[in-house]
DNA sequence: CTGTCTATTGAATGGTCGCTCATTAAAGCT
DNA sequence: AGCTTTAATGAGCGACCATTCAATAGACAG
């Protein structure tokens, strides 16, 4: 007995659209990129018209926008609250950190920075929104993760706002491989979990204070950052 | 007075053209992306016709081809001849890499980490060749270097292959930030050289041997290769 | 059930860009 | 000089794709 009410061709839903069509928008931009992906390609994968999108965003570049802002925004405060309530060694902070960065990789949000990389040069706005919103907070979050290292003195005293970009930097790559040669990388010997094994491994030697591993010396004076050498 | 011979609008030069087409267009390329390039641009740098590049190339997506192998074939080389003459602690090894990279950033070919990737996906040809003659290359470099250190007894028994590519990370990714975000970042208060110390910093200091810097305990004896444990 | 409103459709439009090829003019040969 | 060869040119063709808008059909009120 067929259905008395055949899924109607149209439906009207205009307070979802936007959210679908930047779903579909944004699967096609990470996997293709923004020039290889058509309109009416991510019309299709959001199961509307060509027309539709253009009445919600004013072109191919405001979807755009929309598709980077819409994704990025909600990542962000999330690794700012584990930074004010977590208690408990750095060294730990940062292995959650890292931990949970496998998440985010497999998340939708997992393939923007390969992809605002890519459109760059082509699309400064978004240039300069990324990397005020995402670079300059990131590196924040890593600065004041290393920095509370120092103060705690569970880390040796290092520049930590060239450090923290170091300490970044693999977690950046990750993701952007992930999203670009790895699919053709059949030499598949290695995994994500034991790259960031690896990662937590020479970080936390390279920060630790020395002898901090069974080599017992005196620990030095914790810093504080208002002490003055009198 | 008048030169005699005015430059002749049109010169014959078959055996220079391709070299000069090819190094417009890797400049273009890298700047603007494959898409937002048109061969027409390529060919204006190039000081050529809009034809041109169709008699050396079968179409744009050969003229890609051919840009990225020029490019990178004659880099390859040389980091596997260092590696084979270098005598001295691996410390120091690293750290020339490291250094020695910093110039390779400002050569034509320091871009192409960044386009590569950009393009991979549309580009499935491109993206298994860049693995197989640069990734997995570059990995057996590190892999390299990091084993010497540890048969020489100057770094921990760490897991050589996950290590190789989160040593070579940071690396990676600075080549990627400087021909992508790097202009848009205005918060110019770090450097290349400053990020380049740091990372040697932590990374030397995560590898070392544990005690090796001042805090005195027997050296391990030294792996050899071949050494069984009876 | 009928009429109104408006979200949605998709054929049509116009611009862009990869690529071709008939034509032109250097360069070399005798 | 004249002849031949062929590197180089650039206007024009055709395909592709972002964008538009008149027509259409859900939704809902009365």
């Amino acid at each position: 007995m067929p259905d008395s009410t055949p899924a109607p061709r149209r439906t009207r839903r205009k307070d979802a659209r936007p959210a679908e069509v930047i779903a579909a928008a944004r699967a096609l931009f990470i996997e293709r990129g923004y020039a290889a992906t058509k309109v009416e390609d991510v019309a299709r994968r959001a199961g509307v018209s060509v027309g539709l999108p253009y009445l919600y965003f004013e072109n191919k570049e405001g979807l755009f926008k929309a598709v980077v802002r819409d994704t990025i925004l909600p990542q962000v405060a999330q690794g700012e609250d584990l930074l004010r309530s977590f208690t408990g060694p750095t060294a730990d902070l940062l292995r959650r950190v890292a931990r949970g960065f496998l998440e985010t990789l497999a998340s939708p949000a997992g393939g923007l920075p390969k992809l605002v990389i890519a459109e760059a040069h082509n699309f400064p706005d978004i240039a300069r929104f990324y990397v005020d919103e995402v670079v300059t907070r990131g590196r924040a979050f890593f600065t004041a993760i290393i920095t509370r290292g120092i103060e705690r003195g569970e880390f040796r005293a290092v520049d930590a706002g060239h450090m923290a970009r170091v300490v970044a930097a693999p977690l950046s790559l990750l993701s952007i491989w992930n999203h670009s040669l790895a699919p053709y990388d059949v030499n598949a010997d290695t995994t994500a979990e034991g790259y960031i094994e690896a990662y937590l491994d020479v970080i936390l030697a390279g920060l630790a204070m020395p002898g901090a591993d069974g080599c017992h010396r005196l620990p030095p004076p914790p810093l504080s950052g208002k002490t003055e050498t009198p």
